[in-house]
DNA sequence: CGCGGGGTTGAGCGCCATCAATTGGAGTGG
DNA sequence: CCACTCCAATTGATGGCGCTCAACCCCGCG
């Protein structure tokens, strides 16, 4: 999942599971904090996440951090480049994958549906990608959050009574690594948020969307 | 072309030039400054740059811009999502173009040799990006530059004498709008590199890197 | 020689990082 | 159920990097 306020919208669904019969390997479970693989490791398979979230992060020798992505279900996870993984996959929570073997990518082994699915999504990933780096390199802490706290909205979020609830299941670290912030700014942001009436929070991990076009106008340009 | 200082060397050997016979269609060419596509067209071809230089950029209603990447020759260019362009793009100088039927990509047509190699510069498309978001989301406005001549240098430069030149063919803006930064800045920061003896200009577009080590380390931590 | 646009340089400020202290909430054990 | 621990989250104070606004320079061109 990337931070993507697109002009055009796009009509395609990608969430959809991929058939779990073309897969013919088992579904993976992850527990919250464990690795489905590190940066450099050998790619043996891509997997779509089915339940869960995980994040795709890259490391710097001195410490920082970014992640890359985060794994929603339906979002597939593990695009090799010469065969090895160029980032840490962690499990943010408990996590169901299933896997796919890399030949089912390359040449659809037989299934040619399966084929299309898979380079499609790997189509999608790229557009996504070249969307959110307008996020990363132009967008005020204000639009970054506003933004990513509108996308999730709409991608996990939940209907309660007149309003939007959606669970955070990253820290303020983890959305400050893939905005491109400190945690005390992600920090600072959602506070302000709360303070104008934008949104609610019921813990630091549940967040109830008061006023969504007034949070999408903010994730736009930056005012209202 | 996108910055990326990878730890894994890779051993993608990304600017080989794709049959052109494979392709069945005759090359493009493009004057300075002419679109070779606009964000939202729908997409016909993916082509593959044979010399000169484009940009793929994304626009804000505002006017904040952003440059996704840089193609150089070598690269592949236009792929698609949804059927259509998520990007302008615009030649930078004289550029000719070898395009790809979309179904080339997709199913190979027939040539499966070349299915592959189109979908490894997908994958390989995916890699670059992922290590460019370090860049944009984590890197100072010294290591940003520092990496973007040095990138430039090893993937465009020419050997003159004892040092490495490079050719710009953009402006001080593009670079800007690549490495979410302003004109002053890139500007500023390129000045300081050439008083610290770095590197060397020979008028604003050419650059003449007189310390590679030196620039190479300053695009890692920003130190030295 | 005048004009224009990109590039450079300067001054000042604002956004966000940094450093630091406090609060809060989940987990654990008594 | 409460006391305690520990770490994440919040809030505050301060400073610096890079943006903004503006002037000037450079150079190609008519």
């Amino acid at each position: 999942m990337y931070v993507t306020i697109s002009n055009h919208k796009s009509d395609y669904t990608c969430p959809k599971k991929l058939s779990k019969r073309a897969s013919h390997l088992p579904e993976t479970r992850l527990k919250a904090g464990s690795h489905l693989f590190h940066e450099g490791d050998r790619v043996e398979r891509i997997y779509q996440v089915v339940s869960g979230v995980v994040s795709l992060t890259r490391l710097l020798e001195d410490g920082r951090r970014q992640i890359i992505s985060f794994g929603f279900p339906g979002d597939i996870v593990g695009f090799p480049c010469d065969g090895r993984h160029h980032t840490d996959c962690v499990a943010l929570n408990t996590v169901q994958l299933q896997p796919f073997r890399l030949s089912q990518l390359k040449s659809g082994d037989g299934d040619a549906a399966l084929h299309v699915d898979l380079l499609q999504a790997a189509l999608h990933e790229i557009a996504a990608m070249q969307d959110h780096f307008m996020m990363l390199g132009r967008k005020s802490a204000t639009e970054k959050v506003a933004a990513f706290l509108t996308v999730l909205a709409n991608r996990a979020g939940t209907v309660v009574g007149q309003y939007v609830q959606v669970e955070l299941p990253m820290s303020r670290a983890d959305i400050a690594d893939f905005l491109g912030l400190t945690t005390e700014t992600v920090s600072r942001t959602i506070s302000q948020f709360r303070k104008s009436r934008l949104i609610a929070l019921d813990g630091a991990h549940t967040v109830i969307v008061l006023r969504p076009e007034a949070l999408g106008s903010l994730a736009e340009d930056g005012f209202t």
